[in-house]
DNA sequence: AGTCCCATGTAAACTGTTACATGATTCG
DNA sequence: CGAATCATGTAACAGTTTACATGGGACT
């Protein structure tokens, strides 16, 4: 799950591992999941979670159900920028060229991910949901360059 | 700063009265802003907030500060697209159709914002922060219909 | 042997939402 | 006069981050 909030869905899904091993618990009281105590190594004790038939209905069930909210994204920066009253500010034009500065190599980095992670059709096509968000990320990211460079001078 | 979340910087960032009150006192202790009591109609006893000079050389000081951390939007759709696994499961063309609804209305209700808030050159000089972030939301929300609609079949 | 990373967890602090409460003003 | 809205706050709960802790495995 680290992984996958590093590399697959952190882009618009995050926890901490402190959030995770609490809820693990209650998941698995609730029924949804159980775990295997497996042993890798020496004596490394690991545990390995599965979802039991329950918790795989109440996934199905909860991904067809509508997701009505609309993000309310915290973007420090644009609030920053409620701040600047007029286009000949002085901090307008550092502001922009710092944002801008992020979100290219944001963009080079998600970039760079979708040849390594999707290099072919097959890949795409064992991992659609996945390959869906990283190509929404990068259009994002793409955007919020394009649209920073157009306020740029 | 109600309005201001419901219409003018919500896009970006919210939040409730009732976190904003106690940050208030928390402001005045730290004797960044002072308030005056003052009265509307007969008896209406509302506070009037305004920031003391420490405040001002506070807020001047974090406009200009950089703004580093890249945004981790929630978005519950996307996260549910994760377990998605193939492009001819049935259940992923009525949930794009459905965020395509949202955000066309969400773009079509910017877009009349930005018609009556900056009819003219004039309006957009005067709050110019606050007209890049309309323009940034509108452009957001047209690329994310872009994107859904590049998806939908 | 040392360093880094993985896996496991707990505790405290902080942030944010929802619900509870009250009273005044405005508009129809 | 009733309903909607504005303004003020508090309290309980939920969600999230940061810090504290421990031990094993892998690599050099």
């Amino acid at each position: 799950m680290t992984k996958a909030f590093e590399h697959e869905i952190g882009e618009f899904w995050q926890a901490q591992h402190s959030q995770i091993y609490p809820m693990l618990k209650r998941l698995e009281t609730a029924g949804d999941i159980t775990h295997e105590d497996t042993v890798s190594g020496e004596k490394l004790a690991k545990k390995q979670y599965s979802l039991t038939p329950t918790g795989h209905d109440k996934l199905v069930a909860w991904v067809s159900e509508p997701s009505p909210e609309l993000t309310a994204t915290k973007d420090e920066f644009i609030l920053k920028l409620y701040f600047i009253k007029t286009s000949d500010d002085p901090r307008l034009q550092p502001m922009l060229q710092e944002q801008a500065a992020l979100h290219r190599a944001q963009l080079a980095h998600l970039q760079e991910r979708q040849q390594t992670v999707f290099p072919d059709q097959t890949a795409i096509d064992q991992a659609y949901g996945h390959y869906l968000i990283l190509d929404h990320a990068i259009g994002r990211e793409r955007y919020y360059v394009e649209w920073l460079e157009k306020y740029l001078s």
